[in-house]
DNA sequence: CGGTGACTTGAGCATCGTCAACATTCGTGG
DNA sequence: CCACGAATGTTGACGATGCTCAAGTCACCG
């Protein structure tokens, strides 16, 4: 079973074995995080691109109040700041949330990949406009959907995304996430998630027990949400995924 | 005087004179759109990528309820959709504000770009992950602030990268968008933005007039908007742009 | 002039935030 | 294994921010 990292880059390009055999030997070195611990802070130049291989890690921002802002959940397979192989500085901070493992790639390396492996640089930038995909329905969500709808988007996402790296069963996925940090992510107090989120257990759409979140009935989440999962551009539907087929 | 387009990679490459050359001659050839124009719609697979040389366009994306989210204005010099040449399907739509000149560019111009050119290569590249970067302030300030800093923010970000390219002068740049499409980008009701306008008016902030915006003091909206400029990566600080100087 | 689109204003309401108290869970050390 | 404390989750009351509806004004343009 290839690990998280490749199995996402499989979603957006043809890899070879070569290709594949090469992004294993690549995260074979794996550092280990307890939670909330910062990776890197806004205003590093570092010398590595970091990459998670397990856990759960956030992108977030801080207003000068204090108020803390998610602006991306950094799942199994995701990079963290492929970016500052080309921009020099961090404009944002980069934590766990829970304890993760994540591999340091250094900017050699990447460049390296770019150059000599063009299917692999191709799936690299196809992720990074992914993300950028993710980052305007986020936007979509905090500028036009009210709370209960916001939440129930992020998990149909979330379990688009786990179920495609194989990290979703039954409508059930990991989440070892706090409601004050839910709120962060979504723009909402803790007290308005808590409310929210009993809300939709009332109406049987999910529940958030533990670290998990359990999705009662799928397809009317999405009806409620609204949920669309063409901007996450997979390549083949997260249904179908495990069985090989050309177009 | 190089075009809006030409300047703004100049801000995040060193470009040389064969360089600029080359970008300028693909420029050419210029198509005129009047206001409320599509450019592309959701789900199109278009063959050329598109470039605002003047004027003003949107990216934006409709919720089922029938809101319009605006997640970008694109200003003369930004790329409307360069990800297409990666990206196959548009998940989000692009329509023109105002009177707007665009270039179209075949798909095959970029990748010679990147294939052949790699200071104007890198350039696209940064501009792209500029626009990741805008992106992620853009949620801070749907996520975190209130109404009149969420407006200021914006004013602030747009006179800097107006300014960038040389389109502001004193203080003043042209914003020819009305005050409901203030609200559709800020996720807020007309009647709340013209409240909040009035306001940051009152307050001898800011005053949008027309087609204008006017700053009547720049460092107290900056104070104001909790604006910080890093986020834009300019090479050089906007200010200093037109000496040239190596640091 | 008449009409259309943009802006302005007021009143009432919905959503969501704040504060404060309380309940529950979980990890830790006794 | 139990006891404790800290972190998380839950609940109620109240207030603030922002939305809706509706009416009216203003500027622009045919």
């Amino acid at each position: 079973m290839p690990n998280a990292f490749v199995r996402k880059l499989g979603l957006y390009a043809d890899l070879s074995p070569e290709d594949t055999e090469h992004l294993t030997a690549l995260t074979k070195v794996v550092r280990d995080l307890g939670p909330n611990e910062d990776l890197i802070r806004e205003g590093d130049t570092p010398e590595n691109v970091h990459l998670v291989l397990n856990g759960l890690a956030v992108r977030h921002k801080t207003t000068v109040d204090g108020t803390r802002q998610i602006a991306a959940l950094l799942l199994p397979g995701d990079f963290c700041d492929l970016h500052i192989a080309i921009l020099d500085t961090m404009d944002h901070s980069i934590s766990t949330l829970a304890p993760t493992q994540v591999v340091d790639i250094p900017r050699k390396t990447i460049l390296d990949l770019v150059n000599n492996h063009p299917t692999i640089s191709n799936a690299l930038l196809s992720t990074t406009l992914v993300d950028e995909a993710i980052l305007r329905e986020w936007l979509v969500n905090l500028g036009a959907r009210r709370s209960e709808i916001r939440i129930a988007h992020l998990f149909c996402e979330l379990h688009a995304r786990m179920q495609a790296i194989g990290l979703a069963s039954n409508g059930t996925f990991s989440l070892p996430i706090t409601q004050a940090q839910l709120g962060e992510a979504l723009g909402l107090s803790t007290v308005h998630v808590n409310r929210s989120l009993m809300a939709l257990k009332d109406a049987n759409l999910v529940r958030k027990h533990d670290r998990q979140v359990e999705i009662l009935d799928l397809n009317r989440l999405h009806a409620f949400a609204e949920f669309d999962p063409t901007y996450l551009h997979f390549r083949k539907a997260p249904d179908t995924a495990s069985k090989s087929m050309r177009a």
